[in-house]
DNA sequence: ATAATTAATGACTATCAGTCAGTAAATAAA
DNA sequence: TTTATTTACTGACTGATAGTCATTAATTAT
């Protein structure tokens, strides 16, 4: 049964083969311009043959998006560790997906492409449902540390922990994607500061979880 | 000289009933799958005659956009005028955009491509620039109601009105996307009631913006 | 009456995502 | 060994559609 094996896993490396490809095209000029001929051409396969491996070009898309969150995640559990108290802890991660923004903004605009748009969840494309249980999986680190907040009191008692890692993450996408689909735009006419404003944005959400005093 | 005015007069009605074909088309089967031919057609106008009219589909698009923003800021004004302190009204304008995305879900999609797509800010495209002097319009109207907070005390003073605006502006989008983009997973997932999270929500940030006591 | 300008047409082109009949190679069965 | 079956891949082809442009028609100016 050692074939069958071998052929799983060889294909499972072509796939990540195809993927590479597709990065190196999508990310150099975006995914409108990136065709999948030119993909297939890069990768050395046959257009063809993409098909056999991913549903069609947007599900291509989506495995991208998924490696992009497995980083976030790692960088979300990073942060996380080096601080002690929940709240703190919260904040890193805040920070980190800033850094994460700029730093990874390739897989950053895949993840803005999977949330904004109405993702099909159908059994063919297997890459939405990886993208869904990864960003589960990075929203858990976010609701672990809103828990340990909780527990080591840095954190108001009264919230729900997985409602609020909920809201924190759609507040922080929010002001985030401002900067990096519009910041040009938005800076030059206001003359705004965006590190800043993300400052001024992560003090404003520690002040909405802190105990009152 | 009257002639050229009435021209002009008539030419905008056409752009007008040109927009309002689109948005029968794009509303009903979205952006991707509508068709210039098919806009065309129930416009009563060749394709080619769109093309006069509009620099390209996105422009077409972004036409719409401009509309739904202008309804937009008719409601965050009406909010903030049925509430005298400064905080009500931001809070109440924070609810505003929750109604409108139910309400004019149409509009508020494609406020969100707006949101997640690089505009170029061409002469060519004059609906991306009027886009982005309709969607400031809409911030002054939230900046000017922090700026009542702050000066009628209900709100910190310690916080600038324009980048305070912005930065609940993302928050606010972010999170409503969460509802309109993934809410039905996420919702059937965990048992996620939203309008009870963007309650959670719009409290943090009150929190976030009130003076501590 | 004639020229110039404006408005609109629709056939045409270019581009691409996705398909599918056919080929080749690896594996299993006879 | 020979034959059948399965697996992996190919690339020419199709269908759909955004955007163009040479041409026509109508309006306005000379």
């Amino acid at each position: 049964m050692g074939i069958s094996e071998r052929k799983e896993r060889e294909k499972e490396q072509r796939r990540q083969w195809i993927i590479d490809a597709a990065e190196k095209v999508i990310f150099s000029k975006g995914l409108a311009f990136a065709t999948m001929d030119e993909i297939a051409a890069v990768a050395e396969f046959s257009k063809g043959a993409l098909y056999l491996y991913f549903k069609n070009k947007e599900d291509l898309y989506l495995s991208i998006h998924a490696r992009g969150a497995r980083i976030l995640r790692e960088m979300f559990e990073k942060a996380a560790s080096e601080h002690k108290k929940g709240i703190d802890q919260v904040l890193a991660i805040g920070y980190a997906y800033y850094e994460y923004s700029k730093k990874y903004s390739d897989y950053y605009n895949a993840m803005i492409y999977y949330e904004s748009h109405p993702i099909e969840l159908d059994e063919e494309s297997t890459c939405a449902i990886e993208c869904m249980e990864e960003g589960e999986a990075v929203l858990r680190v976010l609701a672990n540390s809103v828990q340990k907040g909780i527990d080591d009191k840095s954190i108001r008692p009264d919230v729900d922990p997985f409602k609020t890692a909920l809201i924190l993450w759609g507040q922080s996408m929010g002001v985030i994607q401002l900067q990096s689909l519009k910041g040009e735009n938005i800076g030059e006419r206001f003359d705004i500061n965006f590190e800043e404003l993300i400052d001024t944005c992560y003090q404003m959400m520690r002040k909405s979880l802190v105990n009152e005093n």
